[in-house]
DNA sequence: ATAAAGGCCGTACCTTAGTCCGGAATCAAG
DNA sequence: CTTGATTCCGGACTAAGGTACGGCCTTTAT
């Protein structure tokens, strides 16, 4: 059997706290395996494996919403659909990169500037942050 | 004179709520114009891209705080403690571009894979994403 | 001059993503 | 078999980033 561990073990091997696990059961992201009556759930390796990729996922900017639905993926089998959603967030990040490459962009200039010493009077950084995009 | 907006006109040209504009004063991360006793304030139009600024580095995904410390910039004259922050926003940004990056070349490969109709059982799209990093 | 629109201000409320609490029960070690 | 650590569960609380509300006053357009 490739798994039973405790709560407590699945959210030490995710790096999450104990509550967090529960609050994805709560939110459906994780289902609670069945409860031994009047004992304790046990959890296979694959739940903090999930609870990785959540957290992974989340890292990436996406909600707890989107990454429930890319959790369907997994569980549901319309390759079409998982397809459809995986292309939605592909684009997503596409544009969040733009954003971050423009503004990376932005940041090395000003900071080369500011090495440079010429600062007219304010630092360059901020009248160019203030002014474009 | 190259400003005399209303908080409404304000709010209109960057594209958030009133209310919002309101919040970011109250954070400092905008100063409140004088009031003219008994009258209402007016703004420059510097206020406008300010606010403008402040919401396309949150889409970055810097937190108000962190956009107060960037905006400290224009508002001091520290160039060297600038140029340290910024430094330092362009490192995260650096480290986030390379996770989305990560993320990205993922799906990709999935959406490519999904669409070749090759699935052994369930969409490869999650197997994956359970799995790696 | 008068009404509608907008501004002022304080307070309350909302959502997201958790975290903490407390009491009862269960598990694991010695 | 006792003690200490976990689990269980419901519910309250937090922090961030706003949004909404209500009463009152000022501006602006007609």
């Amino acid at each position: 059997m490739e798994g039973a561990l405790s709560i407590g073990q699945v959210a030490q091997a995710a790096g999450v706290n104990v509550e967090t696990i529960r609050y994805y059961q709560r939110r459906g992201l994780l289902d609670e395996p069945e409860k031994p009556l009047g004992g304790h759930r046990r959890y296979a390796a694959a739940a903090a494996r999930r609870v990785s990729f959540i957290k992974r996922a989340q890292q990436l900017g996406f909600t707890l919403q989107e990454v429930k639905s890319l959790l369907l993926l997994e569980d549901g089998q319309s390759c079409r659909e998982t397809r459809l959603l995986a292309q939605y967030k592909l684009a997503s990040i596409e544009v969040r990169m733009t954003s971050l490459g423009r503004m990376r962009r932005l940041l090395k200039g000003l900071i080369a500037e500011c090495e440079d010493g010429k600062r007219p009077r304010s630092c360059p950084i901020i009248t160019t942050l203030s002014t474009d995009t």
